[in-house]
DNA sequence: ATGCTGACTATGT
DNA sequence: TACATAGCCAGCA
């Protein structure tokens, strides 16, 4: 059983990560700090793992970061299966290697703004019919 | 106290 | 892309 001070980080850190909009993510760095408690990526990911399913918390926008991306860090297969699928079914596009483009779903918790990137709308009648095929 | 573990991350090979 | 290493914070044996 926890410590009680973990339990207040624990609860700090569901609190905010039910603010998480539907259809964007979090990485769990940015999690905890938001939180109060910056540099406890790992706390983060202990809170969610944690967490039942009577915390309805949106645990699936939680996630790692590789290399400026996000990332299903959730160890189990089936688990992390399930994160993608209840990622997908809010219209996030993961990747193969369940990557996900934080520049376009990442939360910023920015008050006004409250966004990172806008959701790229797709200017496809630009100009000619081009192949624009083009990504990022 | 000591050491290992984990739903983390950045950096390097 | 994948794996290895090294820091980081906290829990637990």
């Amino acid at each position: 059983m926890p410590t009680e001070h973990v339990l207040a980080m624990f609860a700090a850190i569901r609190k905010v990560a039910r603010r998480i909009p539907k259809g964007r993510v979090i990485t769990y760095g940015q999690l905890a700090e938001l939180a109060g408690f910056p540099g406890a990526a790992r706390v983060a990911g202990a809170a969610m793992k944690t967490s039942t399913p009577a915390d309805r918390l949106p645990w699936h926008r939680v996630m790692g970061k590789v290399g400026g991306r996000g990332r299903i860090a959730i160890h189990d297969p089936v688990g992390a299966a399930i994160q993608r699928q209840l990622l997908e079914e809010e219209g996030v596009v993961v990747g193969t290697g369940g990557l996900i483009a934080l520049e376009r779903y990442g939360w910023l918790p920015t008050g006004e703004s409250g966004r990172v990137a806008s959701p790229r709308r797709r200017p496809r009648s630009a100009s000619k019919t081009r192949a624009s095929s083009s990504r990022r």
